[in-house]
DNA sequence: CCAGATTTCTACGAAGCGTAGAACTCATTT
DNA sequence: AAATGAGTTCTACGCTTCGTAGAAATCTGG
């Protein structure tokens, strides 16, 4: 299971959130200014994990300008998807989850998945 | 999030399909028969692993007898159900993640959920 | 009370992660 | 072209989790 350490996901969270790529400067500022962010962190470390992440395909790199730029590989929709699969893929009776997953499910959200199940989605 | 190690996993899924409580000689043994179980694990290395799921509040062991016996502590389409939670939870717009969690699903996964969709589940 | 079965304690190696210094690379300026 | 400083990569250390299991402690039937 791909599973992702708390600053890694606070990391993957700030990209998510931006709308543009982000240097490991840039990071580390917006780190720092985060709830949980006391101490400020040594660049090296915000490229340290942002060379992590990108070994595990979850950030690219634009190394065409200078300060490297960071970007997101997946949405978080997609990796949230992917998530929910890999749980259902440790299980061999899917059935007994799917169910009890459309019973926890809002009417919107099972009209939702109506249409896009009718829709041939898939 | 609550995650398992591979061991931790295959044990629960062991104590999740036996209706009884099982012994750490049964599930040595049924670990044995297991795909993956190749090589016989030491009883201890069973039990070092049921205490940790223990810990973790994902067994209950009943110490009346004198081989202990351990159960699931809940039940795998709930654990699942939280992990799914957990997952959704990181998120605001649940719409989008189910979105591509229909679009990543297999055939039989989508007849699976229009079944219960269709079936008035919900 | 003792021996053997059973459980608990302790531990080690590998892997993942936060953290960052040290060393290296590259572009820009002189 | 050499120097310089910003930026990147390399290396590493301590901590935690997990698979693994030996050693020590404990319990129970005889």
């Amino acid at each position: 299971m791909v599973t992702l350490g708390d600053l890694e996901r606070t990391v993957m969270d700030l990209l998510w959130e931006s709308p543009a790529p982000l240097s490991a400067y840039e990071l580390q500022d917006r780190l720092a200014a985060t709830p949980a962010g006391a101490k400020r962190l040594a660049p090296t470390t915000v490229l340290t994990v942002l060379s992590r992440l990108e070994k595990k395909k979850f950030v690219a790199r634009d190394r065409s300008s200078r300060p490297h730029r960071f970007l997101a590989a997946q949405t978080r929709e997609h990796h949230m998807a992917v998530l929910m699969h890999e749980v259902l893929g440790t299980v061999t009776d899917r059935a007994a989850v799917l169910e009890r997953f459309v019973g926890q499910a809002s009417e919107g959200e099972a009209d939702l998945l109506r249409k896009l199940l009718d829709s041939g989605a898939r």
